[in-house]
DNA sequence: ATGGACCTTCCAGTTCAGGGGAAGGTCAAC
DNA sequence: GTTGACCTTCCCCTGAACTGGAAGGTCCAT
């Protein structure tokens, strides 16, 4: 398979995966006659578990670390739940940060609704924010 | 007021500011007769503004555009009311992919580390991502 | 034999909000 | 008179994940 026809399988870029060979997430394939790279089917179980974990919110260098795991010879089982559990405790985070920001934006951007632009004071930029 | 008094009161940094005066958000402001620049009062609550749009979500681009509307002699209340309710609908889609994503990360998560890692299939990096 | 669709490498740029550090001017204190 | 803490401009760097484009090689059909 040439890196056009896994690409357009993977539904990604060329430049993405010669991005991910360079960044160590795809290895190095054997190159045909003419120098062209040539890609056995495995590559494209291994872009879509690459694509997976960007969905999940990891990182390429998470992702790499996993199959790196993986290529070592390791299941990279126990890694994964590590990783994922790191993940969690931050989008538990971010979601709380958000609740609270949303609360505050939406008593603000009320206040702005209704003032009378008049009554601003000109000391400020904005008081509502 | 020099520019590292006004940075230690904003709680900033001196590369901050005149970052901040190079992109519009701070007046090019007086200068001393030695060139330094001489800032008034008025310049910490705008510095407490930025700050204050930032925590909020709002890009430089964004807080800029607010001060531009000030700056040209009208009230911004109403782009405030309408940029931040922009930045609602935005945090409302994150904390709904969040949460969603949230759900499959701990499902996801539960099965790796449940998993016996002598059953994981050595043709994928990890079937849990 | 030539056009177009591929492929190769390499270099550089994008966004965002600054940070690092050089080379030099200025000021107050000791 | 010299240290040390400021200040100035200038240019490049960061990180994340690509994206764009140039210059050139290859393959297949017409």
């Amino acid at each position: 398979m040439r890196i056009g026809e896994l690409a357009a399988a993977a539904g990604t870029t060329t430049k993405t995966l010669r991005f991910y060979e360079e960044a160590g997430l795809l290895p190095q394939t054997e190159r045909a006659a003419n120098g062209y790279r040539d890609y056995g089917p495995e590559a494209l179980s291994r872009l879509d578990f690459i694509r997976r974990g960007r969905v999940a919110g990891l990182t390429l260098a998470q992702i790499r670390e996993v199959i790196d795991i993986r290529d070592a010879g390791d299941a990279p089982c126990h890694h994964v739940y590590q990783l994922l559990t790191a993940r969690l405790v931050d989008i538990d985070r971010q979601i709380a940060d958000l609740d609270a920001l949303r609360a505050a934006l939406i008593q603000r951007r009320d206040q702005a609704g209704e003032a009378d632009p008049s009554s601003c004071p000109p000391d400020t930029v904005c008081r509502y924010v």
